[in-house]
DNA sequence: CTGAAAGCGCTTACAG
DNA sequence: CTGAAAGCGCTTACAG
């Protein structure tokens, strides 16, 4: 490659690299050279002199047990995100999904295999997280999703969807307002909605209910099982702000198996914005995150990890109305 | 770490290995030594002397203009899959989101980055097909979702597939059964698919039905609009096999819009097995490939380019009967 | 502005 | 069974 244009390795690689100091004649000649050679860069040892990776880790934590495909859709989005956010920074992802307590492995940086690691993923998976907390201390991480407030973090804009949410129920004239959800629970982003949803109820001077979801079950069946006790309940209702569309999309079908019309008689919002609910009947009216800010947000957040204290952290949010909340 | 196990570099590297040619001692040795400095291989440095990457690169090819986060979330469940079956045999993945002329980008060979690329992704962007086909001469590739025969590729069994769903249908008493799909497009998978239909039709002695879908819609649109189609053209049907599940959901939706009962006046059939389908009224049934399957295979037709004749390309099916289609 | 040389951290013939 | 040495393909001080 060197003697094809006729000059030293060195000057290729500088010119390659873009380097100011080279003259445009000999730029040129190279580039020339290299288009006529197909010739690329070897990255591997180019990383090994330069000593950056120009690569971030992607960890995807699924529940114990769960297979890659059949992930909540909603960590599929984020990923996409997070790739198509580095991918814009000219950095490579390498991605893996894991769930298992043996195969737990996010020390790419001490292998020179990345940057920095981002974690994202269900909550529930406690042995996952602490695994990767303790990564934090001498990596570059980023996290979505993580159950302790200590790590470095970004979230959703979650008091706010909230507030967006319960808004919407109330503009839709409903008075009955049931929160599906954990109030107490470790899952902090579950708990932000919540206090959003108190917030927005106070604010209107109504009062709250709840109905608290049931840790063993799946997501859809929490929902199933929410609407089935508060109907037993015989407490009147009219409206219900879901804390995610999985377990909205669980209560949306047991209302309609119970007759309870959405949103004629009853109200209903969740949140993350995943896709399954459009082509629910109605369609599931969400509370959706900014996908791109999200993927941005945690790129940069592991690039840049000098000054911490500038880090933005929270995802704007978005009321998505599609239908499952009567317009008035 | 060579002096704190009190050994030569290249015996590190050895032991490490896991090379035979090491007493069980000094191997011990340096493995205590290991774990006591928390000492990791560089990989840069030892794939820049060993030739390879153990790594694979997969492309997700998006519709232009499309994001990350709004792709068909099959190719999610399927980019995980690939994903979890390269990580069973230590195998890192590259992962990139790619739609735009601009950024196709698959040389991750020539870079030294990856051993191989995997190629998935919608079949709608012709022109990422013809990028990447013109990679598959002088490079380890596997593709899912080509338009083109002659590339390597790999799929879903479209063929039975498309006889074990419209089997279902004849067996729920379905006598007017309608294909939505292409049928003369050049989407080889729905091609494959609308054979096995019009298969399972003859073998019941059968007339045939279709509608054709307009690929200027999104798949959603598409479905609606050919129930749409169907029902202005006044020809009874009471069965209806979807080539693939967005479209059924589509379809799915305008039914119920038109007052046409699933399934007790018309069965309907979908597929890919994507989740969506789970949360529908009725739940949708599908025809679902196996996942792990499909993530294993192309994992190892990339692998193992050499005894090309072997490869097995076929991905299994299965009849997923969510309630969409009656039950006898 | 360009070249000759050193060195990134490994693995692997080559000796012994 | 183990060590000394070469070399993977780059980038980057260091000279000029």
């Amino acid at each position: 490659m060197a003697e094809r244009a006729g000059v030293s390795q060195s000057t290729v690689s500088r010119a390659l690299a873009g380097s100011t100091a080279i003259t445009v004649a000999t730029r040129d000649r190279v580039l020339a050279a290299a288009k006529e050679l197909d010739y690329m860069v070897d990255t591997r040892a180019a990383r090994l002199r330069k000593g950056s990776t120009g690569t971030l880790a992607v960890v995807v934590i699924c529940r114990p047990g769960e297979m890659a495909s059949d992930i909540n859709p909603f960590y599929f989005s984020l990923l996409g995100s997070v790739c198509a956010a580095a991918s814009k920074q000219d950095i490579e992802t390498i991605v893996s999904f894991q769930s298992k307590e043996e195969e737990f492995f996010g020390r790419y940086e001490d292998r020179g295999q990345a940057d920095g690691l981002i974690v994202i993923g269900t909550t529930s998976n406690h042995a996952a997280w602490e695994h990767f907390r303790a990564l934090s201390d001498d990596h570059a991480t980023a996290f979505w999703g993580s159950p302790y407030e200590d790590l470095d973090w970004i979230r959703s804009d979650n008091y706010e969807g909230g507030i967006l949410a319960t808004r919407r129920l109330i503009d839709a004239g409903c008075r009955d307002i049931v929160h599906i959800g954990a109030t107490g629970s470790p899952q902090l982003q579950f708990h932000e909605r919540y206090e959003g949803f108190l917030a927005a109820m106070d604010e209107a001077g109504l009062e709250p209910h709840f109905v608290e979801i049931d840790g063993a079950l799946d997501r859809d069946a929490q929902g199933r099982k929410a609407v089935s006790d508060l109907l037993d309940r015989k407490q009147p209702f009219d409206g219900i702000f879901a804390v995610c569309d999985s377990i909205a999309l669980g209560a949306l079908n047991e209302l309609r198996n119970r007759n309870v019309d959405v949103p004629s008689q009853c109200s209903l919002i969740g949140f993350d914005g995943i896709m399954a609910g459009n082509h629910t009947r109605p369609p599931l009216s969400t509370i959706e995150p900014d996908f791109d800010v999200a993927g941005a947000m945690l790129v940069q957040t592991v690039l840049e990890k000098q000054d911490e204290a500038n880090i933005k952290r929270r995802v704007p949010v978005r009321l998505l109305d599609r239908g499952s909340a009567r317009s008035l």
